[in-house]
RNA sequence: GGCCCCAUCGUCUAGUGGUUUAGGACAUCGCCCUCUCACGGCGAAAACCGGGGUUCGAAUCCCCGUGGGGUCACCA
């Protein structure tokens, strides 16, 4: 028997920003696909009109550019499968649907909104679940018709059979059992003709040949449901796999409301994506030998979907923050420069280069070099107190300033020089070398927390260094 | 509330019946390095939810509690 070749799809909905549980998502669909030599693939499910926002299609394929998850089919590159864009498949869903009428294993439902609300009411009074309540299926045919014929609005439900056992396999947490009779008549195509999810995931799902199924953990209540339906359209249902869902440090589901959810926030933060992405494949998954920091190409070459741990982790934004760091600590300075562009728009192309390696060690997102190097295109401005640091006097501070000045004038240009010259003078005049930094840093950059100052100053250039030399001496004096 | 899932340091996790005084990482704390801040190095503190079984032996298997989470829409 030919092994089928392993297909999975990532399917987000256009609703305007992309979560980074979408993201992790992606991650394992991805994974796990190339692992397997498979396919990738990218599908829209735009089912929901009233939550359709323009533009956020788009920042789906941004953000998986963004991330290097490149899907081999998707709407934009289109694949064997296409249409990938559930909103024009319509046809195709709603054939479904109504050979599932024909076959009486789905039925046309003309409840108002308001009767199913008061049903709903009425049973949550019982104790009940809010179920629906079976009303319309058993209409005699020819009422259908009538129905039908005079253009009332209708859905189309699945009929669930009563007093089944409903077996859902899920790949980690192996076969989960449910009654039937817990099961929803749930509605299959709406009265705007366009299906629900659990229609629309399915026939795609089968059609598009996706071996593994995988979603989030809040799909699994409703794996019945779509068990039901490839049992009643007779298809060979994929592997199940729910994955974990990301938690708040609450430990309720990552939701708009608290924490960071928002994958663009991560971009705008200064995360790296490969940070990100090596982040989120620990969320459940461990490297065999213990590694925290690894490619996505070695990721991929180890991962296996089996090893998931169904646990949901709590999102820990203070280790991405450290491997972040790692990463940027990593990088070679002609590339952290490159990807610091963005954040330091006020400097020009060469000092940003400059000053990439002297923020390296010292960020963990890249957001935060634009604090770090504030002094060099702000106007400083600090108490005169600020230059008296470790208990250095003003006379000494004037001096200590003064013979600075000297020094970095005649050894402009030459960093090392510059430093040997003011370490000898430090020696020669007997100073605390760390008192006469902090005075000269606060000089230069106003405050007390800098890169490396010596290192700093040609991000200034030689007039302004020698400018704010003077304006703190002038600041001594009075 | 019904149904379903889950349960090792604060957090992410290793551990699949004995090799465990339960290992690693982040965070925390201390020390060292040091021109500030960082980086780095060394070290400390920190966990098997509870109760029953099974077994010569349970973090590891079973059951019951407890706790947390998810889900109950013409949203996905």
């Amino acid at each position: 028997m030919k092994k089928k070749t392993v297909r999975t799809r990532f399917a987000p909905s256009p609703t305007g920003f992309m979560h980074v549980g979408s993201a992790y998502q992606a991650l394992l669909d991805y994974a796990f696909a190339k692992k397997n030599q498979g396919k990738f693939i990218l599908r829209i499910e735009d089912t929901d009109q009233k939550r359709k926002v323009p533009g956020a299609e788009k920042k789906i394929y941004q953000a998986l550019e963004w991330l290097g998850l490149e899907p081999d089919e998707s709407p934009q590159k289109g694949g064997p499968f296409a249409p990938y864009r559930q909103s024009e498949r319509l046809k195709i869903y709603r054939q479904y649907a109504e050979k599932l009428v024909k076959e009486g294993k789905a039925y046309y439902c003309f409840c108002s909104p308001q009767r199913l609300e008061k049903v709903r009411r009425q049973r949550q009074r019982q104790g009940l679940p809010p179920m629906y309540d079976g009303h319309c299926r058993h209409l005699p045919p020819s009422q259908v018709e009538k129905n039908l014929r005079e253009g009332k609005p209708f859905v189309i439900r699945l009929k669930v059979p009563r007093n089944k056992k409903i077996v859902v396999n899920d790949l980690l947490r192996g076969e989960i059992v449910f009654d039937s009779n817990m099961v929803d008549d749930q509605v299959l195509i709406k009265s705007d003709g366009f299906p629900t999810y659990h229609l629309a995931s399915v026939v795609d799902d089968h059609l598009m040949e996706i071996t593994h199924v995988i979603r989030g953990e809040e799909w699994l209540s409703s794996a019945p449901k779509h068990i039901l339906l490839y049992q009643y359209f007779g298809w060979e249902p994929p592997v199940f796999v729910h994955t974990p869902i990301l938690r708040n440090p609450d430990r309720s589901k990552m939701s708009k409301r608290e924490g960071h959810t928002s994958l663009f926030w991560y971009k705008k933060e200064g995360f790296l994506p490969e940070a990100l992405l090596n982040f989120l494949a620990l969320l459940g998954w461990s490297h065999p030998q213990q590694k925290e920091i690894f490619s996505l190409k070695e990721f991929i070459s180890l991962f296996d979907l089996k090893d998931v741990s169904p646990l949901g982790p709590v999102f820990d934004l203070r280790k991405l923050e450290w491997m972040n760091g790692e990463y940027i600590r990593q990088m070679d300075d002609e590339e952290l420069g490159r990807r610091l562009k963005e954040f330091l728009p006020r400097l020009k192309e060469e000092q940003v280069k400059k000053a990439a390696p002297l923020v390296k060690e010292r960020i963990k997102k890249l957001k935060e070099a634009e604090e770090l190097l504030a002094f060099v295109w702000e106007d400083i401005d600090y108490p005169k107190e600020l230059l008296l640091q470790r208990g250095t006097d003003k006379d000494t501070a004037i001096l200590m300033l003064k013979e600075a000045k000297k020094i970095v004038e005649e050894k402009w240009g030459k960093i090392e020089e510059i430093r040997d010259g003011l370490l000898s003078l430090i020696k020669e005049k007997d100073w605390n070398t760390g008192a006469f930094f902090m005075v000269f840093r606060v000089a230069i950059c106003g405050k007390t927390i800098t890169p490396p100052i010596v290192e700093s100053l040609e991000l200034l250039g030689k007039e302004r260094v020698i400018e704010r030399i003077n304006a703190a001496l002038e600041k001594l004096k009075t």
